[in-house]
RNA sequence: GCUGACGUAGCUCAAUGGUAGAGCAGCUGAUUUGUAAUCAGCAGGUUAAGGGUUCGAGUCCCUUCGUCAGCUCCA
């Protein structure tokens, strides 16, 4: 017989007991009018999901307020829908996207077959408005693949995404007044809990990230549980906008980008060029008190060597074009600028015979490298086309690579941590599914890189399958004073390249091995000095003027 | 690269298709007044580049270059 009445436990540990079928609603109701008329969701055993759904017997459950962080990605989810359902009342035919919370707003995807204008914008937020201001009930059901086909048939885009669930996933829509989505949820109980919210901008999106895709266009917004915090919200948008390092860069002149020259390629004012010497000079101490021993390589080299390093078929795209040398009679020889260094650091490392008793042999360069980055990628002088590397090779014994690695971490937390004071995070990146060399190699480099992390008490995310083809890599990435992620650092395994060098080591077994590398390129480093100290801490701006005027001093 | 917006004096910005302007900065002179704004005058432009429409183009159209925003935080 089904029982009656179910069970379910507080967050202060006692338990309730509610008829059975009770919903997330119910218990708000019954354990005051007060919660009730705040609650916005609930956690069930740890998942967020409706108040409207039944709650199972036995859950450990708490319900959502606007206190709870949790509450705000599902106040913002379900504002992307009223979003969706104030262009639908706009443009019928609109043809709808994704639609999810990200962090600080929200964005839903559409193609009605024509940019988004300004004044579509402001029309859709006022339709917005009215959306809420009906509160209509955001109402779940679970339908049938089949169903779910019939009433998405004239959104393909809807279509594409069921075709996609597995066979066993719950297919659930949510309706909002006129408004039907295919969705995961959960949603807040009504469309009138979303009270203070603001379109931000329109701007193209490729349906699903890629590029051969057709274009939707995007609408970004954003929702806060208060008009305070969504005025905050604005201000910190014009803070941020005043601390970009473009527009700090043009009022301390600390560089330019100019079209005579190129985009993406920067010349360094005198201003700027002082920050730029003593951040090298910064670094370079650093790493000679560690152990590294500076080199210094072309800018050119002949674009075989980059055949042989397997980077020209990978990373053609990303280089500058071949140049012919004219060498002799041949047409043949032609010459590359360099968008990296490690080939010629490999060739500094073979350049004669090694025994385990060298290693780990570190060898490191802050050197100019010219990458052609895609046009629609440059950024101020965070993403750009010439760029000084800070960038390091190490050539180790797969024994080493653990305390190599714990050594590592300690230089990026003094230098992007202590001496920058920037929020950085750390991502291990383990084997795709396209990969070389065997399991073993793999199990050995992660579990090194990972016991690294661990010992110095760092916290990471995992990145499952994210490494390069030739190695696990941890990647370093910071936020900058608009609130955009950058890649910072790379600490990568490579076993890629010690095989195509046939790099080896003569063992205590008098026996050659080959040798391990683990680079630690960085991009972000001297490539853009003042952006990494204006990405810094919110006194970065003054404390940049100060040292812009010391250099303009002392020049 | 793709989609969209944009490109006017060194900088920040004006100019219903009808003689390109202002503030700041610069230069000259006056002022000597205690720390972010003294006064007067002068100079500064092939309106990104090239083409087209028009009696007439900064403004409308096309091409190129550049800048800015976005391009899976997965229903």
């Amino acid at each position: 017989m089904a029982p009656s009445e179910i069970q379910v436990v507080l967050p202060d540990g006692s338990t309730k007991t509610l008829p059975a079928g009770a919903t997330g609603a119910d218990l708000a109701k019954a354990i005051g009018p007060g919660l009730a008329k705040a609650a916005l969701a609930i956690r069930v055993n740890g998942d967020v999901r409706d108040l409207q759904r039944p709650l199972p017997d036995g859950v450990k459950v708490s319900i959502l307020t606007d206190k709870d962080p949790q509450a705000l990605d599902v106040l913002r989810h379900s504002s992307a829908h009223v979003l969706a359902t104030a262009v639908r009342q706009l443009f019928p035919k609109a043809q709808i996207g994704f639609g999810p919370p990200i962090e600080d707003g929200f964005y839903y995807d559409f193609d009605i077959g024509r940019p988004f204008t300004p004044e579509d914008l402001e029309a859709i937020e006022q339709k917005m408005a009215e959306v809420t201001k009906q509160d209509y009930p955001f109402v779940r059901e679970e339908v049938s693949r089949a169903e779910a086909k019939k009433r998405f048939t004239d959104d393909p885009l809807k279509l594409e995404r069921i075709g996609d669930l597995g066979p066993n996933e719950v297919i659930s829509v949510y309706t909002d007044g006129p408004f039907v989505d295919l969705c995961r949820g959960p949603h807040v109980p009504s469309t009138g809990r979303i009270k203070h919210f603001k379109l931000l901008h329109a701007a193209g999106a490729y349906w699903r990230g890629d590029e051969r895709r057709q274009m939707l266009q995007r609408i970004y917004g954003t929702a806060w549980f208060s008009k305070q915090d969504l005025d905050q919200y604005i201000t910190r948008l014009e803070e941020a906008r005043k601390r970009d390092h473009r527009v700090i860069g043009k009022q301390l002149d600390l560089y330019s980008i100019q079209e005579d020259v190129g985009p993406g390629l920067i010349l360094w004012h005198p201003n700027g060029a002082i920050l730029n010497f003593e951040l090298r000079r910064f670094i370079e101490d650093i790493i000679l008190q560690r152990g590294y021993q500076l080199v210094y390589t072309p800018h050119v080299t002949r674009e075989q060597l980059f055949l042989r390093s397997g980077h020209l078929p990978l990373y053609a795209a990303n280089q500058f074009p071949a140049m012919a040398a004219g060498e002799g009679e041949s047409e043949e020889v032609h010459y590359r600028v360099k968008p990296m260094n490690c080939p010629m650091h490999i060739l500094v490392y073979a350049s004669q015979q090694r025994s385990y008793r060298d290693l780990p042999i570190r060898l490191a360069e802050i050197a100019n490298v010219y990458r052609n980055e895609r046009s629609g990628t440059l950024h101020g002088m965070l993403r750009v086309r010439g760029l000084s590397m800070d960038d390091a090779h190490i050539f180790l014994r797969e024994d080493q690579i653990e305390e190599e690695i714990f050594n590592l971490l300690d230089i990026v937390e003094l230098v992007m941590g202590k001496t920058f004071g920037l929020q950085y995070r750390l991502d291990l990146a383990t084997r795709p599914d396209k990969k070389l060399g065997d399991d073993r190699m793999w199990d050995v480099a992660e579990q090194a890189l990972e016991s690294a992390l661990k010992r110095r008490g760092l916290t990471y995310r995992m990145d499952i399958g994210g490494g390069a083809f030739y190695g696990p890599k941890i990647d370093i990435k910071f936020n900058d004073a608009i609130g955009r992620e950058w890649q910072g650092a790379t600490i990568q395994l490579d076993y890629e390249l010690p095989e195509r060098f046939k790099l080896e080591y003569t063992g205590a077994d008098n026996k050659p091995h080959r040798t391990v590398i683990h680079g630690f390129p960085d991009r972000a480093f001297r490539g853009s000095v003042s952006a990494l100290a204006v990405a810094g801490a919110g006194s970065g701006a003054a404390d940049l003027r100060r040292a812009a005027r010391r250099g303009a001093g002392r020049a």
